[in-house]
RNA sequence: CGAAGCAGCACAAGCGGUCGCCGGACCCUUCAGGGAUCCGGAGGAAAGUCCGAACAUCGAAGGGCAGGGUGCUCCAUAACGUGGAGUCGCGGCAACGCGAAGGAAAGUGCAACAGAAAGAACACCGCCUCGCCCUAAAGCGGGGUAAGGGUGAAACGGUGCGGUAAGAGCGCACCAGUUCCCCGGGUGACCGGGGAAGCUCGGCAAACCCCACCCGGUGCAAGACCAAAUAGGGGAACACCAGAGGGUGGCCCGCCCGAGUUCCCGGGUAGGUCGCAUAAGGAUCCGGGUAACCGGUUCCUCCAGAUGAAUGACCGCUGCCCGGCCAGGGGUAACCCGGACCGGGUACAGAAUUCGGCUUACGGGCUGCUUCGACCG
RNA sequence: GUCCCCAUCGUCUAGCCCGGUCCAGGACACCGGCCUUUCACGCCGGCAACAGGGGUUCAAAUCCCCUUGGGGACG
């Protein structure tokens, strides 16, 4: 049986990081902002903004692939369904892999108090 | 053995396990969707966007101007600013490398500072001569002179002999160059040989420019089709005295629309589908050509096709590289080689319409050829 | 993705088209001095830049090529 999926119906489109643009709350570290709202689906969604000033492609390839990996893994933590952008930093290109995923921890679970809270 | 040069080739660490992503084929299903199996899934530069094309479209892309590009020759190519083979020049002992390499006796310009003068030389010092003061010297004035000094990145051929008041291609010999002519070789750039003219007229066209050749613009966010919400207009045909006025790719000529009548319902944004992968395609063999490349034969095509954008993560083992440290070996020594262990690293970098090049970034390896130096035979 | 433009002191800029006058000018800022009881203003002086690498040229901020770094337009 699989699990763990991450199929590419769960990212978000033009339009969902438009509204989460306008009515989303934001939670940050040195190395990455998570964007979320409540999700207008039933599962949670994920889109990941790295734009030119991140790096190279295959930097920010590299940086999205590990960002994907670590929600499709992770994504229990989060409580309920959301819709979450991501947007990486500059600085997040230097760092090892499994320190990544720990910086990532660290926000999914910030935004999991925000479940707790009855947004 | 050491140093160096050139050309070509394949690769872009490998294997196993677990979890995942994208596309396609086919099957099952509760037909929205979900699931099983199988197949495929980044590069030599995918990069920079520097050139060239294909393709699409744009006042019908007709003409002219402006503008841009290229610049030794021949060949190759769909085309090129690319490639191949040569020519000439420069660098290197050499193998070899580099060169935007047409024209400066078409024209206009430019050359700071220094210098007398920067291009048909106007004489600063100097040399020679004439005149003036009685002669000489000195001085002043007129003239001749580019051999010498000095300046500069660059100064109007070089050496010798003659010649002269002093000098000067002023004359002669040789050398260097230029222009023209003839002969021979080469498709040609050009090369070799001979002759004539004292012709010596320099540099910069990556200054304007001249000459030769080439280029219409825009670019897949091109463009075609389907088509919500909202707003309201748009299109076609016919007629026509007049053409006000308007639209046009940088400009002009030119071209088109343009007041009336009739008919039709479509245009277009969000969003979606196509364009979108069979192509100047790859491999084998044969033939032609010095080569780039061309012609033919057979075979292979599911062979990446995403769109906030797929090809990844983790674990283990092995390979390679670097550093540390300890055995060991060679050597008088400096030092060199090297096995185990520990730690770290494993390049440059990610398809976005598709090809042909160029440029830049970057890891180690293999093969072949050549040059120079040292030693031995 | 495609197509354009730009780069000069710490900052804003002049010079570039048409090379030499430029070891690059000006303003603000900074530093030192004078003036003032002190500060400010004013005056005098100083520090400080042609993005990097090649090429053309006697000579390059300027002309040409490549690289790097910024910025913009197009749905």
């Amino acid at each position: 049986m699989r699990q763990n999926t991450f199929p590419r119906a769960e990212i978000l489109k033009h339009r969902d990081f438009l509204r989460l643009q306008k009515q989303g709350k934001a939670t940050r570290n040195p190395y990455v902002t998570a964007v979320f709202a409540p999700g207008i689906q039933d599962v949670t969604r994920l889109g990941i903004t790295a734009g030119k000033h991140v790096g190279k492609a295959w930097q920010r390839n590299r940086i999205k692939r590990l960002i994907r990996e670590f929600f499709r893994l992770n994504r229990h933590l989060l409580g309920r369904n959301w819709d979450i952008n991501i947007s990486v930093k500059k600085e997040a290109t230097v760092l090892a892999s499994s320190r990544l995923f720990s910086e990532c921890k660290t926000v999914f679970l910030k935004v999991s108090e925000h479940a707790l809270n009855g947004l």
